[in-house]
DNA sequence: ATCTAGTCGTCAT
DNA sequence: CGACTAGAT
């Protein structure tokens, strides 16, 4: 679930944009929602097992757009899962098998519509559609990467690193791990939001020399996160008051009680 | 005013 | 994954 309600909480960081707006750069992609948005258009032959290229089509399609526009897209796709989320992937797996049975329950009935929302709703992005997607582009001599985890860090490395001058992506995490230029929702007529790090002061109301990225950070961990267990109560409001007022940049060694008094709870 | 937990949409005809 | 929202605090 990543930090709730983030991408709403810097909107004073972002903009509208247009990819034209970059021309000549470096674009590294997070393919997986791009493959997710895809697999929506070929759900139900994804699911039975089906022949289909509907995923690679729409990819390949993002892809040309940003060529159109002379931009050099990097595709970074996921590698293995992390450890820590497999709970979450199993929670998900779950949900799949209930509402793939639902969704032949459906089909029986004869309820077309709803059955293919049922698909929709339980395709997964194997490696196999990854690795279709990989040929595709190779083909065409378009740079892929196999991240060794998730995608994220390996994106947010291209970028950090200068190798990729954006991000582009769904994923609020992102603006966590320190990439410099992200652009979120990027439609099919190439516009976007655009979130930058240099702008991130505006969002949490201090002068620019004030602010201070690992505050920043910590702030949204103290929101609450998918790694442990989250305060009640506290959201990234309250938590950014908070870090506003105290010296003290770490959230393991600011006292609870400290917390808790100031948002007087 | 702020937070939480649940539901819905992502494609494309 | 996020957006949106009813309902609680």
């Amino acid at each position: 679930m990543g930090i709730q309600g983030l991408l709403p909480f810097l909107k004073k960081s972002s903009r509208n944009i247009q990819l034209s707006e970059f021309r000549g750069k470096v674009a590294a992609v997070d393919v997986y929602c791009w493959l997710h948005k895809g697999a929506f258009s070929c759900a139900e032959k994804l699911v039975k097992g089906e022949p289909t290229d509907g995923y690679i089509i729409y990819v390949m399609k993002q892809v040309n757009l940003l060529l159109s526009h002379n931009i050099k897209p990097i595709l970074v796709f996921d590698g293995c899962h992390l450890p820590a989320k497999e709970v979450t992937e199993l929670k998900r797996r779950e949900n799949r098998v209930k509402n793939r049975r639902k969704a032949k329950e459906l089909l029986r009935e004869g309820k077309i519509k709803e059955a293919r929302e049922c698909f929709q709703r339980c395709v997964d992005i194997t490696s196999t559609m990854a690795h279709e997607v990989i040929k595709a582009c190779r083909a065409r001599n378009i740079d892929t990467i196999v991240a060794p985890y998730e995608a994220d860090s390996q994106l947010a490395f291209l970028n950090i690193n200068g190798v990729a001058d954006i991000v582009i992506t769904e994923d609020s995490d992102l603006i966590l791990f320190g990439c410099s230029k992200i652009i979120f929702k990027m439609d099919s007529n190439g516009c976007g939001v655009l979130v930058e790090k240099e702008k991130l002061h505006l969002s949490m109301n201090v002068p620019r020399d004030k602010f201070d990225f690992t505050k920043f950070r910590n702030m949204c961990i103290l929101s609450g996160c998918d790694y442990l267990p989250s305060l009640h109560g506290i959201g990234l409001v309250k938590a950014c008051r908070f870090f506003i007022v105290t010296s003290n940049p770490d959230v393991y060694t600011v006292s609870l009680s400290k917390v808790l008094n100031f948002v007087n709870m």
